[in-house]
DNA sequence: AGGCAGGTTCTTA
DNA sequence: TAAGAACCTGCC
């Protein structure tokens, strides 16, 4: 299907900016570029060939029913961008630079196990090592016969020579054998992941619950877990619960902090968006390398 | 080839 | 309370 899409939208902003490690370019670089994102046992082919229009693989229903909310379509980031102070320069750049990110509206368990593997680990690493988790314990993922002649209309290879998997349920993680898990490339993190799911499949953490707490109270409860500290659960509460106030402080952030705001970011004039201020000056941060 | 990477926990003072 | 070491492993 076609849609129009009015707000900032860039596809490759999104790709790049670490919020997400299942989007993969489906065509060589071709113009326009087209994504393979896998979420929520779906899948979806993307690309933005022209100003305001996105071509996608989905059914209209898909769209309207997942995909648009995914896409977090009812945020207005323009009009959030429009805050930034004009006497802040650096935020202007970051903002402008930054123009087509979004927050999307991922699974709360996928991302909590994703930056659990994030830690100490370059974005390329992280990738792969999601990968081979979901290749080794998700379930494959059977493409509908719709999107297969999409796909052939668009003169791209429905699987490109491989199987697409879920992200796996912490049952599935919790049935992989140590030497499987180990060959995911999680290192140390294993028990980290090990616990985080018993926590869930106990229902010791319920992260429907969790849903409905104050942003206080949800990133001490994600901090109680095994290997989960600040800087993961505020990307889990950012990112897997969509609360945009939250703030990431990463390697990069430190020093993008030091070096334009002498350590002190002023959080009250951005309320309740700090955390997508965050993302504009983590991508244009790092893409400038501070 | 060897240091370093989107951190967190554990130890020590 | 705070600083420093240890941790797996793949990437540049």
């Amino acid at each position: 299907m076609r849609t129009e899409f009015k707000d900032d939208l860039d596809l490759t902003l999104i790709a790049d900016s670490g919020q997400c490690f299942r989007w993969v370019k489906a065509k060589k670089d071709n113009d326009p570029v087209t994504y393979r994102i896998i979420a929520e046992g779906r899948v979806l082919f993307i690309s933005n060939p022209c100003r305001d229009v996105l071509e996608l693989s989905c059914s209209e229903n898909d769209f309207s029913g997942f995909w648009s909310l995914y896409l977090d379509s009812k945020t207005d980031y323009r009009a959030i961008r429009n805050t930034v102070d004009r006497e802040d320069d650096f935020l202007i750049k970051a903002a402008e630079y930054g123009k087509g990110i979004r927050i999307l509206r991922q699974d709360p368990w996928e991302c909590l196990i994703s930056f659990i593997i994030s830690q100490r680990k370059s974005i390329p690493a992280i990738r792969s090592s999601i990968e081979k988790l979901c290749r080794t314990a998700g379930k494959k993922i059977v493409p509908l016969k719709e999107e297969i002649n999409w796909l052939k209309k668009h003169g791209i290879d429905p699987v490109y020579g491989e199987d697409l998997y879920a992200f796996p349920s912490p049952e599935e993680i919790l049935a992989l054998s140590p030497e499987e898990l180990n060959s995911c490339s999680v290192g140390y993190r294993a028990p980290y992941l090990r616990k985080a799911a018993e926590s869930v499949l106990s229902g010791e953490t319920d992260l429907e619950t969790l849903g409905s707490l104050n942003d206080e109270a949800l990133l001490t409860e994600l901090t109680k877990l095994y290997g989960v500290g600040k800087k993961v659960a505020s990307c889990v509460s950012l990112f897997g619960f969509h609360r945009l106030d939250f703030f990431p402080v990463d390697v990069w952030m430190e020093r993008v902090l030091a070096k334009y705001y002498e350590n002190v970011f002023p959080f009250d004039k951005y309320a309740p968006y700090n955390g997508v201020m965050q993302q504009y000056m983590f991508f244009y941060g790092r893409a400038s390398q501070v």
